[in-house]
DNA sequence: AATGAATGAGAGTTCATTCAT
DNA sequence: AATGAATGAACTCTCATTCAT
């Protein structure tokens, strides 16, 4: 005869817990989940959840920190420090639409489940969540630099390019699902494009926090006539 | 003696209704959100939310029907069709970015919160959102459509601009709200020069395998003609 | 056909329920006591308890008020102003007695209750116990001052005699059940008794707070000769 | 490597178990306490407790047992039969009143907690319980009993003064707290005072109706000899 | 002998929803 | 038309208790 119950180590249940945890919460919506589905998507008695992440909170908390962890990982070990920043910025980004495409529910967990729910949300989950956001923002800042250590965007800019990028791959996130032979790559792409167009405007109008940024030649290339400013534009 | 609930037409009731609920919503989220909360925000008692609207869901519904309303509206008496497309796409663009930051819990409950409710919910609530996706793909497509007829992108391409449109903005909400000078129409121009990439692409497929990564010289290219200042463009 | 829920004012379901967790608190304890238990037998739905007392502990706390109350009331107006002081302790002693044999549950859960339950007890449960012993004691101390206003009996020893009427009557409680021919009077006299030995002691050992009391003629008799020594008593 | 748990003879860990047990049962009451609080404040596991002691109520019941053990032994060997019979309830009630000042963890352990805890509780805790009283009325029997083997208290009159003993040691062990210059002593004299008029009432049944408050003079006859200052005698 | 792993059962609490007036 | 009164159902969380090692 089979006994009831499987005796696995601590750390093995928890990270079952997280799986099924992740999956839950990304299907249904944080508040919508109930403890007891996940337990037992997780094969899990219900009170086993809280012996080791202490409430419902604490299971999403440990499924933000876990998969922010990996996304991140993800990113960083994809952009290494040995090539060139735009290099890195390639690699950096291709790996995070591919993580966002390849981890759907992750990213659902990540991105639009953390924002949606109301404020009293834990610290640690705004935290884990600005972590990702760091990540590509310093991908983006690293990447547009010259190799000279000039900048060509402001830090601004790069965290406008890199909320963009996270905008863009939520937006496209089902568009995605639909149709499977657009890569990661194509997304990667525009969005490199986009960050170039930051990087032109600059150019354009002129730097301004001070660094005057010429073009890098051969890399952005100005467009040539001024684009209108909006500012001016009427109402 | 003065009877305690004033009778109000239906229409006024309902309207402040979802006036109330939308706030609400917005604020706490969907699940968070009580019905009994909602009815004390409309001045009403909490039996008449159900004569009216039927349930939580059908309130949750209405919101994002009549903001839906609104939105589409708003574009399309912006982007009118006596003006040249490109203009067009311009003035749609930004009354949806205007829109948006407007409308920042109406936003809300649109595109977060109905995202991030699980499968289950109505089917209503994604056909609604669909018709303000619709709405400005339509936009994109008309706006880079060649006076001849002919279309520099596809309707693919359309519909990726306008995802990427909304989850801009989306991604882009709680920044314009820390960042107040930033205009919609600084978002507006950004998202065209990502149509005005997209067009490109068209005439220059090819590096896709993602290690061509500086756009090849001469690839991307500005828009022949000038952008039309929209305050002439009509002419 | 007879409709599921009678519809009754809020204050009549309010005493029935506060009724019935009397009831059921003095009979199993606060802890055991569940909140269905409760609502079963004040004829209820559970979720009646939580709109019309908050919590459990809102429970338990109403019961409290209201039986401080009864039993506040029943010793004043027992104890009137218009006797002579002594008839008043007696008057209020019994009626506090008669109120404890009486009404057992509420005493139960009055002194019993809310005093074994460990701290985090809400301090207006503790308040009003004191109410209660508060009651008592200031009808000890104006029962034994002397017509001229002097006292024969310190503050502190009248809360003394307090607190040993209410333990005593707490002690007796069930054993009083046991013989129901013994009478609160006879548990009044005692408790006067008591009274009155506290008095003479002080006579007999000089006055501790620096007044000086004499015994008040024909009141208080110091007792006239000794006690007979029960060692010899028998001859 | 040294095993993780050193192996006690089971006596040793029993007691130990009863000492955290009775600790944590005094400070958060019955039901509050949680056995695996008790288990680590006796630095043992969970299961020990069940295989010791069976269940959380046998626990209790345990700690009851002890303690009425404790209880009874001192109050025993304190009133030694080698004695006068007043004196040995003046060493007898000493000794109780020195006990619940020494040990308040165990007598609310024994007195409150074993009574706030509904019907349903060990038959056994209640015995337990009744042999503390037992030995106490016990005790008032055989101090007011007179040389020749009369009595001058009926068994239920000390019956009923061992309970208000008790209530009163209950309703000041607070008071002592807030007190500590007061003595058990001071407790045993106003008990012993009691007694005797318990006694005396034999002497002068009739005043009944509430009416008579004044002790009629020549009834309470104070005993001839000096009742022995506590302050003085041997510990 | 001793314990980490696991759970069944039930507690308090909330809420969308309906009934009776 | 409008609402105070009422509830079924579900949720989070806890705990005494046992199993397997």
């Amino acid at each position: 005869m089979v006994s009831k119950h499987k005796r696995l180590p601590r750390q093995v249940r928890e990270q079952q817990m997280i799986d099924a945890a992740v999956q839950v919460f990304s299907r249904v919506g944080y508040h919508t989940a109930s403890v007891d589905e996940i337990a037992e998507a997780a094969g899990v008695s219900k009170p086993m959840v809280y012996i080791y992440v202490g409430s419902k909170e604490g299971l999403f908390t440990s499924c933000i920190h876990r998969e922010a962890d990996r996304l991140v990982e993800a990113v960083r070990s994809a952009a290494r420090h040995d090539v060139a920043p735009e290099q890195r910025l390639w690699e950096g980004l291709r790996a995070f639409f591919r993580f966002v495409a390849d981890n759907r529910e992750s990213w659902k967990v990540l991105y639009q489940q953390a924002r949606s729910q109301g404020e009293p949300f834990s610290k640690e989950v705004t935290q884990a969540r600005c972590r990702v956001m760091d990540e590509i923002t310093a991908l983006v800042i690293a990447g547009t630099e010259l190799p000279g250590g000039e900048r060509i965007i402001s830090e601004k800019d790069a965290e406008i390019i890199a909320r963009i990028a996270a905008g863009a791959a939520d937006a496209l996130t089902d568009w995605l699902l639909e149709h499977p032979q657009e890569t990661p790559e194509e997304l990667t792409m525009r969005v490199m494009e986009i960050a170039r167009i930051g990087a032109h405007r600059y150019y354009d109008r002129g730097a301004r926090d001070g660094h005057a940024v010429a073009a890098p030649p051969g890399t952005i290339r100005p467009i040539t006539r001024p684009i209108p400013d909006p500012r001016h534009a009427s109402d």
